[in-house]
RNA sequence: GAUUCCGUAGCUCAGCUGGUAGAGCAUAACACUUUUAAUGUUGGGGUCCUGGGUUCGAAUCCCAGCGGGAUCACCA
């Protein structure tokens, strides 16, 4: 970021303060109460012109094209943008043609907010128009937006498409890109389209602690931080699971949270450190009724956002209208690499993991070593929606025991387009079980786990008391969006995705340099010629410096009177 | 964390085997009463990411750093 304003932004300005001059107030204070959006205009001005003769609209310059006495314009809403037509003798009827002459075609710029009254009608080229009776200034822009070009064919020139840029500067991007913000309309559809649903079952929303002493429902590492006046350690939530579970002890029968996540973990396009889950518990539930309810659940998501359940993400056609497939573990690796690994020990999943070329370490247990077969060979396999069924029980301590097989444990997690988006449980009410799972936890912890899952005597106290069986979900809200609006980045489904801090150039004020003896007026060519703090200015070379405000104020022809030397050199003592 | 590519005007980008920076849009001035990537004429605008090094000379070559992208690894 340059430091001092460039020519555009200082001309901008000055044209803040001409408005001002003029007696226009470039930040009106008061309401202006719109009748009239972009889209409605364009889309049913034809079928019903009568209605569109007393319009008006607001919003932000776009394009301009001025010719001579008459202008056209192209304004921008939240609902798309329509063009406006200016005559000079119709927004100026008087002999005072300011308004014309100076404020629009001199003191207003692209980006600038303007409100608009007049009647819509067609152009001689059949473009449905704006012409307007009266202008008024709603809000000064003083950056100029980058300009994007649009030919009528969809043809885009210069694209604002620096990702760096657009995701620190979201305001500008979607002002430019205004196409990327169905993205975003599309991941409020898809949240509120799920709360609704689930508000129709009769479960209900509720908010858990994000600030908890113990970091438990999940594995990762988390954020820590320090409560002052308890002077204890905190940790932002890596999971909520285990308080949506005492909900339950509590006599809820159905409970359910949208919320923020938050893992110290790497970033890549599928990960961010705060992310969105959406966690639900259900009492006498069990996994199998927990696979019909997603199944619902995300038809009605895929049909609130796309009219159908089918949804088109990259080259594949994906098909959210249930039932979906339903695999085992095991029998998903069979399916894939033709081997059956159910009845393997540790040393045969070793062997079977060098035979398949997977890189192992001497660290991983069975239950790790299955899983890293089926990452390297199933799961990107797994493109319509599919259930993984029956996990080992190593790496699942709050999930309750197979009801049948043995060192499983009641778990599936949904695959689409190779993904995992959702998990869930008969969750484990066995407050001995639970116990004695999550001791095993605090072994793998003892041993350098950093991710091994915390022990919380509260949780387990709570499912002392009896906890009902019941079935738990958890979703990841981002991956879903992703599916639901086809993007392949988690970054583009997030208004505000982390970023590393911008660099910011350390500038002392004016006045830093007026006290070290600078004029007020020598101030900004200083700041032009890199010196951005007294102690640069001081480091620099005394005559040289002198030498070059000569220099400058011929360049930048400033009719200000050169400081004598022995000034100049008075700055370095 | 590894590999790799990138960083030049407000934006999008050129810039060759090293010789003191260019274009389009934006911007400024003038002209123009139905244009639409408006047009025509003229002008202004740069810490070539930062810091070192090589060289008579570096946007360009080398090293280090910062920021970003992609791929991979890590990550229920």
């Amino acid at each position: 970021m340059s430091i001092a304003l460039s020519e555009q932004e200082i001309i901008r300005r000055e044209s803040l303060q001409q408005l001002r001059a003029l007696g226009i107030n470039p930040y009106p204070a008061e309401a202006f109460d719109v009748n009239a959006w972009a889209q409605d205009i364009t889309d049913n001005f034809n079928n019903k012109p009568e209605a569109y003769q007393n319009v008006v609209i607001a919003g932000r310059i776009m394009t301009r094209r001025i010719m001579g006495s008459a202008s056209f314009a192209e304004l921008q809403d939240s609902t798309g943008r329509v063009q406006i037509y200016l005559k000079r003798d119709d927004i100026c009827p008087g002999e005072d043609k300011t308004l014309y002459n100076t404020v629009f075609k001199k003191l207003l710029d692209i980006g600038d907010y303007i409100g608009v009254k007049g009647y819509v009608f067609l152009t001689q080229t059949g473009e449905i128009s704006v012409h307007v009776r009266e202008l008024i200034v709603l809000s000064k822009s003083l950056k100029p937006l980058p300009v994007v070009k649009r030919e009528e064919d969809g043809t885009i020139h210069d694209g604002f498409t620096d990702p760096e840029l657009r995701y620190r500067q979201r305001y500008v991007d979607l002002t430019v890109n205004p196409n990327y913000k169905q993205i975003f309309i599309n991941r409020s559809k898809v949240i509120s389209s799920m709360r609704n649903y689930f508000n129709a079952q009769g479960w209900m929303e509720v908010e858990t602690p994000i600030l908890q002493p113990v970091h438990g429902g999940a594995a990762a590492r988390p954020f820590a931080t320090h409560h002052n006046t308890l002077d204890m350690p905190l940790f932002l939530r890596i999971a909520n699971e285990l308080y949506l579970k005492r909900l339950i002890v509590a006599g809820f029968d159905g409970v359910y949270e949208f919320g923020k996540m938050f893992r110290n973990e790497g970033m890549d396009r599928t990960h961010n450190p705060e992310y969105t889950a959406m966690e639900i518990y259900v009492a006498y539930k069990d996994y199998i009724w927990m696979m019909a309810m997603v199944e619902e659940c995300l038809e009605t998501v895929a049909k609130a956002v796309h009219g159908i359940p089918v949804v088109q993400v990259g080259n594949n056609e994906i098909n959210f209208a249930g039932p979906y497939e339903k695999l085992s573990m095991y029998d998903s690796i069979l399916k894939y690499t033709g081997i059956d690994v159910s009845a393997m020990d540790e040393a045969g999943l070793r062997e079977t993991c060098k035979e398949l070329n997977i890189e192992v370490n001497p660290t991983m247990g069975k239950g790790k070593l299955i899983d890293e077969i089926f990452s390297a060979k199933v799961e990107h396999n797994l493109i319509q929606p599919t259930y993984i069924t029956d996990y080992p029980i190593e790496m699942t301590p709050l999930a309750k025991k197979h009801r049948t097989k043995d060192g499983l444990v009641e778990r599936f997690e949904l695959f689409v387009n190779g993904k995992e988006i959702a998990n869930a449980y008969s969750e484990l009410n066995d407050p001995i079980d639970q116990r004695e799972r999550l001791e095993e936890q605090l072994i793998l912890a003892g041993r350098g786990d950093d991710e091994a899952m915390a022990m919380d005597d509260d949780f387990l106290r709570a499912l002392e008391y009896g906890m009902p069986p019941t079935s738990g979900l958890g979703v990841g809200i981002d991956r879903l969006v992703m599916l639901m609006t086809n993007q392949s980045t988690i970054q583009e489904v997030l208004f505000f995705p982390q970023m590393r801090p911008e660099k910011k150039a350390k500038v002392a004020s004016a006045d830093d340099f007026i006290n070290a003896g600078v004029p007020a007026e020598w101030v900004p060519v200083l700041n032009k010629m890199g010196f951005n703090t007294v102690e640069e200015l001081k480091a620099g070379n005394p005559n040289k410096v002198f030498n070059d405000l000569g220099g400058m104020r011929k360049k930048l022809k400033l009719d200000i009177t050169m400081p004598a030397k022995e000034v100049v050199m008075a700055w370095f003592e």
